[in-house]
DNA sequence: AAACAGGCCTAAA
DNA sequence: TTTAGGCCTGTT
């Protein structure tokens, strides 16, 4: 594989600094942030790029630009942070260390030759370049709480809404400063009957009857779910997603209406999605985003 | 206007 | 153990 590397750093005519960063295999900034794991980031209308977001991660208020291959097909991307921020944070939250070229391969070798094999091929191209993003793990499990019975710009709002009436700085609510926003003020800013979701979430992790760092260290994924399913309006589905793109869990196969879609359309027969071990959650992004943004290749 | 949106809880068989 | 309603709110 490729690793990453800096090919140039500096600052925009505007001042703010960037790096130019090389080696990114075929990872997408389009797709990775277009298909719906993080909430805090949004497109902007760069020309210059092919596609580019914006948004707040760990603190730290960020641009990703997919900029023009080099001559060997590898990925050059260009972030608007510092070298220091990039190798620090960057890195690791986009996964750029991750053999994406191999995991793509042992997916589809995973599956059984044939009408299946063919499927899983087919949704693997349509979703190569994504990356399962390494976020914070206390704002994926209310960001996925916040997201049940529930649209995207809706979801992205409440979020916006949460950051600026009750973080510091517009960053994202530690659990205690939820707890003291109570159950009412959560209410108020339309979360409707989530809020009590919220404010139970927040209660457990702030009192520790749910530990976040024993579910990170937990190597057995039933028992990390079950850990945050003490959470009320925390499930099967929240649960899954919160250890995928929380907590690096990506043995983890969220199934929500539109992956069930996805497997019926695809896999009429059943798909057992244990086979995949550790895969499993990379190629469910592919088969979400498969059926989601690239109508399932209808 | 009525249905639906990246589920889960609760009550009832 | 499984199944059906209901749920806040905003948009279409």
């Amino acid at each position: 594989m490729n690793y990453p590397y800096i090919i140039e750093e500096g600052c925009t005519a505007l001042g703010e600094k960037f790096v130019k960063v090389g080696g990114c295999g075929n990872f997408s900034v389009l797709k990775t942030f277009d298909c719906g794991q993080a909430f805090r980031f949004d497109p902007i209308n760069l020309q210059d790029y092919k596609a580019a977001f914006s948004g707040v991660a760990f603190g730290k208020k960020v641009t990703f630009c997919e900029d023009t291959p080099d001559t060997n097909g590898n990925r050059i991307v260009i972030i608007g942070s510092s070298a220091n921020d990039f190798d620090s944070i960057w890195r690791h939250y986009l996964a750029l260390d991750e053999d994406y070229d191999a995991i793509d391969k042992a997916i589809i070798s995973a599956v059984p030759y044939g009408h299946d094999r063919d499927e899983m091929t087919a949704a693997v191209n349509c979703g190569a370049g994504i990356r399962i993003l390494r976020q914070d793990s206390f704002e994926c499990l209310i960001s996925f709480i916040i997201s049940q019975n529930n649209n995207i710009p809706r979801i992205k709002k409440i979020i916006t809404a949460l950051c600026e009436k009750y973080g510091e700085n517009g960053n994202f609510p530690t659990p205690s400063a939820l707890v003291e926003a109570g159950e009412d003020g959560l209410f108020a800013l339309r979360t409707g009957f989530r809020a009590g979701y919220i404010y139970d979430a927040a209660s457990k992790v702030s009192s520790g009857e749910v530990n976040l760092a024993e579910v990170a260290s937990c190597e057995d994924y039933n028992r990390c779910a079950e850990m945050l399913c003490k959470i009320k309006g925390v499930g099967p589905k929240v649960s899954a997603c919160v250890l995928l793109f929380g907590f690096g869990k990506t043995e983890a196969f969220p199934i929500d209406v539109w992956m069930k879609r996805s497997l019926e359309r695809h896999f009429p027969s059943g798909f057992d999605h244990t086979s995949l071990g550790k895969n499993a959650g990379i190629a469910q992004q592919y088969l979400f985003y498969y059926e989601r943004w690239a109508g399932g290749g209808k």
